[in-house]
DNA sequence: TATCGAAATG
């Protein structure tokens, strides 16, 4: 009970008792509690007093919708204020966003009072979180009927409603009649302000080139704007690293550490993290964690879940973890987090542990964090963990597996050798199979060297994405696994008629700071010749530890000897070969890999690791290898060649 | 009595 409820008791009528008293609510009790005292004294019908309960209803951190759309309904007489209220509340909604704009329309056609310059904001507002293109130009139009277009509010907000729309054509038009010097806006938008609506704008239309995905666009008017607030430099950053332009994120970013006047906040470390952790650029994500901890940048759930993952995926798990413990509160998506970064490590038994106190902490694992724990049973070889964590997550989480789960499922069945079965599954599912998980059964039937399915699986790939080099270099790889050059040239020409070429392979390290990258057989480097010597001796004391090379990798009909080449020249031991010329002695060497590590390159940097006492970590496409003293932490169970023949399963191959 | 732009997980 707060002070004017104290004073009802014995000051019921007093007629001075208003609005200042209606403010010292602090729940919705004190609120209903005045309301009911305002019925009973029959002054409901004094605007200013209904109006601010509206007011706080609809709009105090205790907000109640419901509640305040019945004061609404019952006010006699509604301000423009009081429609603008509502309008407000429910466009801030995320349910009731298009009853925003069904009260809107009663406004204008009940036209008792006029909409002004704050009701559009609001309205366009959900127009846009909608995406609702007619509804947003009929609103465009009662802007122009109000004489309100060159308002700096409504027009951001207009125009923020084509960007979310999609529509850069109309946003064009608007945005160029308001920002290069039409005489009207001149008039209208005081000068000092100018600037900063300009700044508005223009970061509002780069957004908008970003969604559509013309980073050009984007990335042109960025740099010709006059000025640019820190917004302008955080939308650029996510949109590049949103698109996949992860270089470009992190040039923007150093750009702008180097400015004078501008400094990276809680969003831009926010933003470019994810551009970070795609590179495994572990250098400057740790530079990152260290400015936010020295500019007093508060690591809550959000940049804190970015950290763990970019230390996750940049090679360091032990350091996730410990940021991961540090955080002063978790969610769904940290915990999301950590457990994705444990199943990449392929440390199985973290991962159960981590769910199971996520679960205790009362938070519900989601379809993300299956994806997590199955993707882990797979690479540990948990076939029975996995098929009764598929079981839990049906039903007794109550998820609906989407195709991801199929996915994961297809994944650990195939590569235990359980072919037919993840075949069945395929077929049996609910949902129609997308190239994805064939692919995934196809990687199963290269490892375990099955040609019928594969043959079988890389046609119905070939018929559904006819584009992808995936499935013509899995058939033509298990064609020359079997020596059959006629069937690989087959597949070759069939590729070079369809113009499709494969992926090349490509590997990044990161020495001091700086990402050096090598393609396949790159001699581009600046220290080309030293890195040359460098594989050289590598090859030599390979040959001398008794390592065979893999020449069963090498695609191409060649002479072994050649083929030895290729393989000495694959990018991540070019990689290998520049880091370990490049840091002192028992550095650890971090490598980010756009493909799967082959067979070979594999079994070479268990030796390496050994030969140069480096601990070598790669990531590839899919997951992560610790090499150490001859081993690695895969425990090569994805290496299997020839698994038990499973029951039930009949090998085909005799 | 008020209103604008950016934001993490497979």
């Amino acid at each position: 009970m707060n002070a004017f409820m104290f004073q009802t008791n014995t000051a019921c009528h007093d007629p001075h008792i208003g609005v200042p008293q209606i403010r010292t609510c602090k729940s919705m009790r004190e609120l209903k509690q005045v309301h009911a005292f305002f019925v009973k004294t029959a002054r409901t019908h004094d605007t200013t007093i209904a109006t601010e309960i509206l007011r706080l209803g609809a709009t105090s951190d205790f907000r109640d919708i419901g509640y305040a759309l019945s004061v609404f309904d019952q006010m006699p007489n509604r301000n423009c204020f009081a429609w603008n209220t509502v309008i407000r509340a429910l466009a801030e909604t995320q349910d009731r966003l298009l009853d925003a704009f069904f009260v809107f329309c009663k406004m204008v056609t009940e036209a008792t009072v006029e909409p002004n310059r704050f009701t559009f904001p609001s309205v366009l507002k959900a127009c846009a979180v909608m995406a609702r293109f007619e509804e947003g130009k009929q609103v465009h139009g009662l802007v122009l009927k109000f004489g309100l277009v060159n308002d700096e509010f409504v027009v951001t907000n207009l125009l923020r409603m084509y960007v979310m729309c999609g529509s850069m054509d109309d946003a064009h038009v608007l945005f160029y009649r308001n920002v290069e010097g039409v005489d009207d806006v001149r008039r209208l938008v005081r000068e000092e302000r100018r600037g900063e609506f300009n700044v508005v704008l223009c970061n509002v239309m780069v957004d908008g080139y970003v969604r559509v995905g013309n980073l050009k666009a984007a990335r042109d008017l960025f740099d010709r704007m006059a000025q640019r607030s820190v917004v302008s430099w955080n939308v650029m950053i996510s949109g590049y690293a949103q698109n996949g332009f992860y270089r470009e994120a992190i040039e923007v970013f150093r750009r702008m550490t180097q400015m004078r006047d501008m400094s990276p906040n809680r969003v831009t470390l926010i933003s470019v993290l994810p551009a970070i952790s795609r590179l495994g650029a572990l250098e400057l994500g740790k530079w990152v964690h260290l400015y936010a901890e020295k500019s007093k940048i508060r690591i809550d759930d959000v940049l804190g879940s970015a950290l763990v993952d970019m230390y996750a995926k940049c090679g360091s798990i032990e350091k996730a973890i410990l940021v991961f413990e540090e955080l002063p509160q978790n969610n769904v998506i940290t915990w999301n987090v950590v457990i994705s970064g444990l199943a990449m490590h392929g440390k199985a038994n973290d991962v159960f542990n981590y769910l199971s106190r996520m679960e205790k902490c009362g938070i519900s694992p989601s379809d993300v964090t299956y994806i997590a724990i199955l993707s882990a049973c797979s690479h540990a070889g948990l076939v029975d963990k996995g098929r009764s964590f598929f079981n839990d997550m049906v039903n007794r989480v109550g998820l609906e597996p989407k195709i991801e789960h199929y996915g994961c499922m297809v994944d650990l069945l195939g590569r235990a050798g359980y072919l037919e079965e993840a075949e069945q599954l395929i077929l049996s599912m609910p949902m129609k199979p997308d190239d994805v998980i064939w692919k995934a059964l196809l990687g199963s039937c290269k490892m375990h060297k099955n040609i019928e399915i594969g043959t079988r699986v890389a046609e119905v790939l070939m018929q559904l994405a006819p584009h992808d080099s995936g499935a013509y270099v899995a058939l033509s790889n298990m064609y020359a696994s079997s020596g059959n050059w006629d069937g690989v040239a087959e597949v070759r020409l069939m590729m070079k008629d369809m113009d499709i070429r494969k992926d090349p392979g490509c590997s990044w390290i990161e020495i001091d700071g700086v990402t050096h990258e090598f393609l396949v057989e790159d001699d581009s480097h600046p220290r080309a010749k030293d890195i040359h010597s460098m594989l050289k001796e590598i090859s030599n004391k390979l040959s001398l530890e008794g390592h065979m090379p893999d020449t069963t990798q090498v695609l191409l009909k060649m002479d072994e000897k050649n083929k030895e080449i290729v393989l000495h020249y694959h990018s991540e031991k070019i990689a290998v070969a520049f880091g370990l010329i490049s840091t002192p002695p028992k550095t650890s060497l971090c490598i980010v890999k756009n493909l799967r590590i082959c067979e070979d390159c594999h079994s070479s940097m268990k030796l390496i690791a050994k030969m140069y006492e480096r601990k070598i970590v790669i990531r590839d496409r899919k997951r992560f290898h610790h090499f150490e003293h001859g081993s690695c932490s895969c425990m090569d169970y994805c290496r299997v060649v020839s698994p038990s023949t499973p029951p039930g399963f009949t090998n085909s191959n005799g």
